[in-house]
DNA sequence: GCGAAATGTTAGACAAGGCTAACAATCTGC
DNA sequence: GCAGATTGTTAGCCTTGTCTAACATTTCGC
């Protein structure tokens, strides 16, 4: 039950910390929370910027998900203050919405840059870039960017 | 809106690929999808090696959610074979289970060591690496294993 | 400028994952 | 060996995020 010879790590899993444990699936949990959120208003600036205009369509293409998805989605995310948006009119962000979209692209851009510098192909950093940005630590995150500045 | 000074990578973000990109997107819904799971069964599993059982109550401490969210879970972990459950008795993996449990410490231990060679305090590192190891492909965690070999 | 195609919305279903309140079973200390 | 504490379960509610089917609006081609 004990002195397992695989066990290499102090293992923040042992019994030292059940409340920080708890704390740190929170956090996890939270950050769940946001990360759809933070997918579609990244995606709106995106489009804005490349196209002009978001429109509901080309975020379901993007994202891979049916039309109505995409509508309950906005609704939510101009409930909470980050999109405008008009019946049959294109979005806008908000504010709010702005900066959001700002600090989700400077993440995904360190945490792609990382990967890369690391050696990983475009299209596999791409993928595990839209899946880890949202998990990454400010410090994490800095750590990131020294690495990609320094190779 | 387009040759943005700032537009540094060539931008998977772009309209190059948006079925790529929905296929990413959906990679990631489908690693959300079990998220869940997988941090249950890691924590059975390390629950049954330190202290002979796992207990609901351990559970929902190390969760940090309530009883009745632990063993609504439990029983859908029980309808897709990861473990076994008697009423009022603690759990058992099943054989998937406790498969599905081993890669899930490999990925926890080699991203948490990743993050720590990075230079990363212990307690981030913990709680960053519950987050990320749900999102790092096969290639990303061999690159992150040899780092850690090398530094 | 009209009709077909494309796009957007609404309604309604369903599963997951969280909660509280209430009750049931087990365990523990005398 | 029983009473109270601990633990576990059930019922029922809520939100999120997905879908399909049906309908509404806008846009585009000619």
């Amino acid at each position: 039950m004990h002195d397992d010879p695989h066990e290499v790590l102090p293992a923040a899993s042992d019994d030292r910390s059940p409340d920080l444990r708890a704390e740190a699936f929170q956090g996890v949990r939270a950050a769940r929370r946001n990360e759809l959120a933070e997918d579609y208003v990244e995606l709106i600036a995106e489009l804005i910027h490349s196209h002009g205009e978001a429109r509901p369509v080309d975020i379901a293409t993007r994202m891979g998900v049916t039309a109505p998805t995409v509508a309950k989605t906005l609704d939510r995310l101009a409930r909470d203050g980050l999109i405008t948006r008009a019946k049959y009119r294109s979005i806008f962000l908000t504010e709010q919405g702005r900066a959001l979209a700002k600090e989700c692209r400077h993440r995904h851009e360190i945490v792609l840059r990382f990967l890369l510098s690391l050696g990983l192909d475009a299209e596999t950093a791409e993928r595990d870039a839209e899946g880890i940005e949202h998990h990454v630590s400010e410090r994490t995150l800095e750590l990131f960017a020294a690495f990609v500045s320094r190779n």
